[in-house]
DNA sequence: TAGATTGTTAATCGATTAACAATC
DNA sequence: TAGATTGTTAATCGATTAACAATC
């Protein structure tokens, strides 16, 4: 496998291609660039640059195949490793995250559902019981959690943030609408609703003032 | 107002700037770039640079008036407009939007919340009776939806987006996993859980790599 | 004035894409 | 072979940031 050094505008749309290829899967064998890029809302020239990356090998005339794309993707994405992710938050949120099947269908486990609320504590999520956050640190080692999910308040994400990061969780996934102060070498990402809501609210009064 | 292009990396990051401005502003007056930049995990020449974009006018020696500053991206991002929002599907996830209070903090109004399912038609959720997706295209017109938010399931996202393209709709936030194919001067934004996990977990196994 | 901080330039860096030789 | 499509180059484009004159 080639790794090399893959560009993270690259990473970032590897799960694109990786979707659109699930849905390609079902009625052919193998797909063109052009094909792939205009599913994925790219340039063919950007699908094959970025599929270079994975030391694919592509058949000139031909396409790719498309088994073994997925397969070269998912490796890419380290999504064979099957990583162990931590919810904590147990709100509608927390129960919406716990109920959605992309975990398991990309790979990842849900090992646990954290809340420090006594009243959720010991319900049923999902077939899931809702765990005390005490137990956060044994939970993490013991099950070998690799990231940590936020969908609490967001006045206690940091707080959850320092205790994910001290018991060694290296990857964040942040739902909280705050910015995370993180110690070096862990990841924070971002998924704030509000954000978004707001980009799209740009180009609307964008638009209304152009006419 | 100084509105001239804005560059989209610009435009992403001025929300988070509001939001850092937002803490900032319970114990000052003024902020630096620097101090913002390290709240917002930005460079203070980034921050300065993407201010200049509004027209600000922050004061050499002493920084930016912070009342001032959240007025004017409010301003350039739309925000007092009040855009109304519909969000479709009244399911975990829709009914976690529903519940959340970022919409009316940043000045957009939930004018629906909106299923198929005749078992949830006529619940309440956070307060707001779920409509039936027949009403969609009276909704949207009596109540000057702009913005709709699907968080239906993947399989029926497509035709979702259609009926609210169909009905006028030109902004839309997709929460769920599929590239939506739109008619041009439709925007799209796309929050997705899997992508940003599989991310994550790229980075995770290159790491485990590298040692 | 001296210190601090902006606004902007210019250099750098990284990402996108048109184009095309290679080749199935 | 003729047609199709890759892999890669090189040009372009856009975003980031160090540096510093301007100036409060």
């Amino acid at each position: 496998m080639v790794r090399g050094h893959i560009p993270s505008a690259t990473v970032s749309r590897l799960p694109v291609y990786l979707r659109c290829l699930d849905d390609l899967s079902a009625t052919a064998a193998t797909c063109s660039s052009e094909e792939l890029a205009s599913l994925a809302g790219a340039n063919s020239a950007q699908v094959r640059k970025d599929l270079s990356y994975l030391g694919t090998h592509g058949v000139r005339g031909v396409g790719y195949n498309i088994e073994e794309l997925r397969g070269q993707i998912r490796q890419a994405l380290g999504l064979d490793t099957g990583y162990a992710v931590v919810i904590v938050g147990a709100g509608n949120l927390g129960s919406a995250l716990s109920n959605y099947d992309g975990f398991s269908k990309w790979g990842f486990e849900v090992a646990a559902l954290i809340d420090n609320d006594p009243e959720k504590i010991g319900n049923r999520v999902a077939g899931r019981v809702v765990e005390p956050f005490s137990e956060l640190e044994g939970i993490v080692t013991e099950r070998r959690v690799s990231i940590g999910v936020i969908a609490t308040p967001a006045a206690h994400a940091q707080a959850v943030a320092d205790r994910l990061a001290a018991a060694g969780v290296r990857s964040i996934l942040n739902f909280a609408p705050t910015v995370l102060q993180v110690p070096a070498g862990v990841e924070v990402r971002r998924v704030d609703l509000s954000t978004e809501l707001q980009i799209l609210s740009f180009h609307l009064s964008r638009d209304a003032a152009a006419g």
